[in-house]
RNA sequence: GCCGAAGUGGCGGAAUGGCAGACGCGGCGGUCUCAAACACCGCUGAGGGCAACCUCGUGUGGGUUCGAAUCCCACCUUCGGUACCA
């Protein structure tokens, strides 16, 4: 036998469907991972990623979000932090009620089913999830808290009842966005055309804190989500300006018609007024003419989506009710119209329109052949020139015609001037809106958290008391067949005493917006079986915010939006001291089929983790899905290139095992390179070490964990070059595996820990687990270098590369390049006119054309 | 429609004002092997040239700069969100 052959043989193989069950056992009989909350004595680092929904859909994108976050949990730790790195599941919620309907059966057994096996793929992951604090939504002792936080939520004022249009299918009730299919609008399950109703249900003030939720400063998140949030909210600053309806044949007149506006300045161009076509007075002001064809109009427009009328691109509709309103700063007359480009919820449900400077405005006046009146102009344009487009835009030297005493005024101060004088007669004031809604967190569906209030014929709405929370949900459900609230025919759960007067009432069957749950479970993390209250107090202080979050884009403005709203009203109830939920917030991609669909078990494009696990092992999988690509970008699911990171352990597993091996195929093989010295060699292996070492720690600092994972796989490839050689084994080499297995562990928990337990006997140290090891430290003076090599650019083109010693000054460097006998050749004899030294990383020689 | 993001070799991607294509996949060539697989070593953006080397090249069109994948303007395409999916 060969010696190649015999080295090969001489090591077992990398076998980790053996490895990786037996650490997790390991990890988890010595209780690795659990978090003591009342150590003091590190530094806290709370990590939390979302929660999952337990969907039936198991699929690689689970993993694509845990992975990562797992590894940065050990990373932390490796530096001495206490980490709290919980799990949890969003119980409630749509699909397990249609997977209830369809198949009958019940939400809760469904959901419970996936629980479980979504709990035994994570554990499969070697994840270090905190299991003891796992909080399920579902069960009462969680949604017990939501309905208490909702009582204290009552008792602030920030919970109140409202009428407001649901989409409603005659067989399955309300229904949610995507349930409503096609231009028609018809409902999914049973194709009804779907009608709009108006139910009572309830809101939470969001809107309450819409000032201080635009506050960003005591929170690190990306600047895409900060700048969502903000447009979400949309704060505009401008007035409400009261307008009265005109005197006609059919309406005594009189009535005040308030609108909001952004431009005050241009209430001179106001030539018609719009109300949104659920405006209130819209069935009183219509004339007896208009009657039908205002009907008709408003039965349309409550069939739209809010999208499609509020898109630009749609020509302009619209309908004359037949009657006037006068502009209180001249008297006039002007028409007023309804067109659903104006909304009820936002502002005061109707506007003042204004075709000269006002885009959608001008788009309408064209439709129906409206006058358009200039009342802002710039120097280059008269007063009277016609308008071929809204101006909007603002110009320091705009002035006001068209507009009475305030002709020739500046936009902004003329603006300001009319609101005072119209404020004199209690016309008009200033006032900031939002976009922010309040928000609507009653469902007319079975799973999800029951309002705790009861209807009493004598008392009207009555909370139901502490002491008998929770309302649980009745553990049988009967959905006949339809999707309609099964709590509404349900006798048993309807029946209630009123709290106040012990009389009969009813029951509240609204349950609440899943995303309630979502909105403070990081709390309850903390202490999950607390009885006595939503959250432990002294945890929380000591605890959150949370230091680093993370999850998918797609939840950047709601669910997030709605954590900060809940943290802050839970602090002005004194429940936390918290002003923000999470202090530092990564977005990752999100994972989709080979389709480039969102993975679904009915579109059939799921990847399952169970068979790739089984083929290559975790480690494998948890490293390829972080060398896939950058973390925040996501992508289509394709597993081309995982049998690299294979190899690649596989590698790392013959280096650690077998470092005098020599490679059968190279011919070089046990040769130093280059015929360099062994002290070149170890100097090699140190700096290669060190740098990587550098690099990577910042590559995990900044969640760049595909980067991280190359630069591991090149002080692989260096090692390769130097196994077998007289270096291999020696204290540099040695040095260099422990760090490549300390670099590797946070990602690839199970093969480096294996491999730590197997360091050779001599190194005399008791067994310690790699992932209770501390981070290794950057030797500077390893990373030095003696030479560099500097691009040579002309006029910014790349010509050459010189090598200067690693401390040559700048005028050495120019020199060096100018003697450079290319660079010569290309100036011909031409002086330069610049040259240019970009930090003394490129030398660019700058000669104008000769 | 509106708000946000992305677009680079055959493929995933690297480089965020300074050497375009790190690392990996795939492909090609080689070594090892009785052979295959595995493993290992090397080459691999396009075009031209015997070669040194030259030209082109980061969705499209313009601009700023000594220098642009990177910054600015306009557009195209794809993805996320759009308030009852979570």
């Amino acid at each position: 036998m060969t010696e190649t052959a015999d080295s090969r043989s001489r090591i077992e193989r990398y076998d980790p469907t053996t490895i990786e069950p037996r650490w997790q056992d390991r990890w988890s009989s010595l209780r690795l991972y659990e978090t003591d909350l009342h150590d003091t004595s590190r530094p806290k680092y709370y990590l939390l990623t979302m929660y999952p929904y337990p969907s039936g859909d198991l699929h690689i994108g689970h993993w694509y979000i845990k992975t990562p976050t797992d590894a940065l949990a050990r990373y932390r730790r490796m530096h001495g932090d206490n980490v709290f790195y919980p799990i949890g599941f969003d119980a409630f919620g749509l699909p397990a009620e249609n997977a209830a309907i369809k198949n009958g059966g019940h939400p809760f057994t469904w959901t419970m089913a996936n629980i479980e096996n979504m709990r035994r793929q994570l554990r499969s992951m070697g994840a270090t999830f905190a299991w003891e604090s796992e909080v399920v939504t579902a069960d009462p002792s969680y949604y017990r808290w939501n309905q208490w936080m909702f009582l204290r939520f009552l008792e602030q004022g920030l919970a109140y009842r409202a009428k407001s249009p649901v989409d409603w299918c005659p067989n399955d009730g309300t229904l949610a966005r995507e349930q409503v299919e096609g231009t028609d609008r018809r409902c999914w399950r049973c194709g009804a055309l779907v009608e709009k109703r108006d139910l009572d249900q309830w809101y939470l003030r969001t809107t309450a804190y819409a000032e201080e939720l635009l506050d960003f400063s005591q929170i690190d998140w990306p600047e895409p989500v900060r700048i969502m949030q903000t447009n979400w909210i949309g704060r505009s600053e401008g007035a409400e300006l009261d307008f009265t309806t005109a005197a006609s044949d059919h309406h005594p007149g009189g009535d005040i018609l308030r609108v909001f506006t952004t431009r005050p300045d241009t209430l001179f161009g106001a030539t018609f007024m719009v109300l949104a076509p659920e405006h209130p007075l819209v069935p009183a002001l219509a004339a007896p003419d208009r009657r039908a064809e205002v009907d008709a109009y408003i039965e349309q427009a409550r069939r739209r989506t809010e999208i499609d009328r509020l898109s630009t691109d749609r020509d302009k509709t619209g309908v004359a009710i037949g009657a006037d309103a006068i502009n209180p700063v001249n008297g006039e007359r002007i028409p007023i119209f309804i067109a659903d480009y104006v909304l009820s919820g936002y502002g005061t449900g109707a506007i003042m329109a204004v075709p000269a400077h006002d885009e959608r405005d001008f788009a309408f006046a064209r439709a129906f052949g409206l006058q358009i009146r200039r009342v802002v102009a710039t120097p280059d344009t008269t007063a009277d020139a016609p308008m071929e487009s809204a101006y909007v835009a603002h110009a320091e030297d705009e002035r006001l015609v068209n507009s009475g005493p305030f002709d020739g005024m500046p936009a902004d101060e003329g603006g300001r001037a009319i609101v005072a004088k119209l404020a004199e007669t209690g016309a008009a004031e200033p006032k900031v809106t939002y976009r922010l809604r309040d928000w609507l967190i009653s469902r007319q569906r079975y799973w999800g958290t029951p309002i705790p209030v009861v209807y009493c014929d004598t008392d009207g709405i009555v909370p139901v008391r502490d002491e008998d929370l929770p309302v649980r949900l009745p553990e049988t459900v009967d959905y006949k067949g339809s999707g309609s609230n099964p709590l509404d025919h349900d006798e048993a759960f309807l029946k209630a005493a009123c709290p106040r007067c012990g009389g009969p009432a009813r029951r509240e069957t609204d349950t609440m917006d899943t995303f309630i749950d979502s909105s403070w479970y990081w709390f309850r993390y903390l202490s999950p079986d607390k009885a006595d209250g939503p959250v432990e107090r002294t945890l929380a202080d000591s605890w959150t915010p949370v230091d680093q979050y993370t999850g998918g884009a797609e939840h950047a403005v709601m669910h997030l939006l709605y954590s900060r709203f809940f943290t802050k009203a839970m602090r002005d109830c004194g429940l936390i001291g918290d002003d923000e939920p999470f202090r530092r917030l990564f977005n990752q991609g999100q994972i989709l089929g080979a389709d480039g669909e969102r993975m679904s078990k009915s579109r059939g494009n799921v990847q399952d983790p169970d068979e790739l696990v089984q083929r290559y092992g975790a480690d494998t999988v948890r490293l390829f899905l972080m060398f896939m690509g950058p973390w925040d970008q996501g992508g289509p699911w394709s597993p081309t290139g995982i049998g690299g990171v294979h190899r690649f352990l596989n590698r790392v597993w013959t280096l650690s095992l077998d470092p005098h091996g020599r490679e059968a195929g190279d011919p070089d093989a046990g040769r130093l390179p280059d015929g360099e010295s062994a002290e070149d060699a170890t100097k090699a292996l140190r700096a290669a070490a060190h740098r990587t070492l550098r690099d990577v720690t910042d590559d995990y600092e900044a969640f760049h964990f595909n980067t991280m994972i190359a630069k591991l796989m090149e002080l692989t490839n260096t090692l390769f070059r130097y196994r077998g050689t007289p270096v291999a084994g020696g204290a540099a080499w040695s040095e260099a595996i422990h760090m490549l297995l300390l670099m590797l562990a946070p990602a690839a928990p199970h093969i480096t820990e294996e491999l730590w337990s197997r360091r050779p006997a001599a190194d005399g140290w008791p067994w310690t687990s790699i992932h209770a090891e501390s981070w290794p430290a950057v030797d500077e003076a390893a990373t030095t270098q003696s030479v560099r090599e500097v691009p040579v650019q002309v006029n910014g083109k790349l010509r050459d590369r010189i090598e200067v010693s690693a401390d040559a000054d700048p005028a050495t460097v120019e020199a060096a390049a100018l003697a450079s006998p290319k660079i010569t050749a290309l100036l011909a004899g031409r002086t330069p006119d610049r040259v240019i030294h970009a930090g003394g990383k490129l030398v660019n020689i700058v000669v104008r054309d000769a």
